[in-house]
DNA sequence: ACTGATCCATAATTTAAAGTTATTGCAACA
DNA sequence: TGTTGCAATAACTTTAAATTATGGATCAGT
């Protein structure tokens, strides 16, 4: 008898309660002698009594009021575990840990943080906007619970879903919009500007060329599409950037778009999460919340990229 | 699986903490296997992952940091009521209520508080002073833990022991000294002056002269014994104070004080508990230390009573 | 004072819970 | 591609907690 249970403790709070071990036993619903015996080893296990049984009643001793406050306080505080767990159930809640790359997040995330609130309210949203390779250390760490990047991602032990595709566009100086749309061969003469190394959508764009991202090259890199974007318009090159972020980007630039002739180059963007992850039903639900988030925009997006 | 146990919540801290089931297992000293059993059932019990197992490690949810900061709640305040009842063990402690008769409180309570809170620091005594009746009826519902009274009580349901026996000292007016001592029969003839009904040393007095408390007689009852000197004092009759009240009540009075010839009148006193208390052994510690003080305040006492 | 009713404790037994050892299965790593 | 580390599962044993039946004490009413 090396400690006392919870059990235990019910049945004590039910006794000091009613009095009366026959009826604290009902309200506990198990029988007479069980509940006495339960209270003898509880008294057992403390080395004090509790109760003090008289003929015709059964009261706390002071012992058992002090006991008794303490208790209540340890039952309030499994109660509340009970309800916290009972709410949590089949509802994502709690913290949620996303990372996003940066070719993707300025587009996206202000759909998709408004439409994932509203779908699950109370969820403690946290955000993380960095490369591939950081986000895959990241959640295969734990530091993260779930990532949206391009696919594939390859790695063994992370579950893959997919959630649209984008095509990559042609950014030019607006003088050039009247020339023809180069191909992969003749785009691999141009000035071609790109993000720095390590951003996959340079390796994209790269392999959309044909060309190796770690042969040395004469491109000048910038540090995000919008600055890319921006160097395109005062005439330094051309430049590549997703379907996604043309209206952002292009806003306020003087520069031309064109979307390429087939083979269209594009990359298909996913979610992926640990395959251990218990959240990967939860995840999966939002990963349709962000696949429709995402078809809105570019719906909305259509009219925008209406540039060949 | 209605519910979760302590253990189950003692497990899941080990594990939260050693991230590893073979060493939290070990650490709660039992096989691997009793703690995956006892862990999935806290997490199906909850309804949610605590853990998420992969190849490597084992780690904490978004859910179960949520659980853990509530599980340490509670365990922590299990660990207390364990102290708690361990420090309690064996040891007079908490709430002691004493009732005490109205003749025997004013003398000996200064003794005896002071030797109780020696001998049991951190005591919380609680005392309450009126007639025996009142005490009785307060015993038996449970609204005082002892009392000390004029034995016997003969109350069935009552233990009763012995603390020690006190004569009763005749309080004449100072000019009776030198008049011979009455006994009980002549003493029925003097104007004698007694407390109110309801305290039994009123009984007591009025047992000595063979008289019947219930008769109507020409009596002065004062409220207090103090009250009783003084009007002895004042000339208007004689009364009984018992031996220990001397030394207090006759401080300031000119009154001369004698002892009666034998049979001297003397009462009992002793210390009564219900037969169904738990705190009886440590009662009877109680019980030891009062008459020790009892004797120790006669021993003093003795001087000033050499009235004869 | 006897009698019946109430009520808690104890005993014997059954049922349920928790632990054991042995084994399987999955990932990671060399 | 074994090999290893580690958790899950299975089969079984032990311990804990329940049940029903019974006993003994106390109080109330005849």
């Amino acid at each position: 008898m090396d400690q006392f249970t919870l059990r235990q403790l019910r049945y004590f709070e039910a006794l000091a309660q009613h009095g009366h071990f026959g009826r604290a036993a009902e309200a506990c619903a198990i029988s007479q002698p069980a509940l006495s015996v339960q209270i003898r080893e509880l008294e057992e296990t403390l080395g004090a009594a509790l109760f003090e049984r008289s003929a015709r009643q059964v009261r706390l001793t002071g012992f058992g009021e002090d006991v008794a406050a303490k208790v209540r306080d340890i039952l309030r505080g499994t109660d509340e575990l009970a309800d916290f767990a009972r709410l949590s159930r089949d509802r994502l809640t709690g913290r949620l840990r996303i990372g996003v790359i940066p070719t993707i997040a300025p587009y996206l995330l202000p759909t998709i943080i408004g439409d994932l609130t509203r779908r699950y309210p109370g969820l403690d949203m946290r955000l993380r906007e960095t490369v591939t390779p950081r986000l895959i250390q990241e959640l295969a760490e734990g530091r993260l619970d779930t990532a949206i990047v391009a696919l594939p991602v390859s790695e063994p032990s992370f579950t893959e879903v997919p959630l649209f595709s984008e095509e990559f566009i042609l950014v030019r100086p607006s003088g050039d919009a009247d020339k023809p749309v180069p191909n992969a061969e003749t785009l691999r003469e141009m000035r071609l500007l790109l993000l720095e190394e390590g951003h996959c959508f340079r390796d994209q764009a790269l392999s959309f060329c044909n060309m190796n991202s770690s042969l040395p090259r004469e491109l000048l890199d910038g540090s995000s599409l919008s600055t890319l974007v921006q160097m395109v318009g005062a005439g330094i090159g051309v430049t590549l950037i997703p379907e996604m972020a043309v209206p952002v980007e292009t806003r306020s630039a003087s520069v031309s778009l064109a979307r390429f002739d087939a083979p269209r180059p594009s990359r298909r963007i996913g979610m992926i999460w640990r395959n251990t992850t218990p959240l990967a039903d939860q995840l999966r639900e939002v990963a349709e919340v962000v696949r429709q988030s995402a078809e809105t925009l570019a719906g909305q997006t259509a009219g925008a990229t209406a540039c060949t």
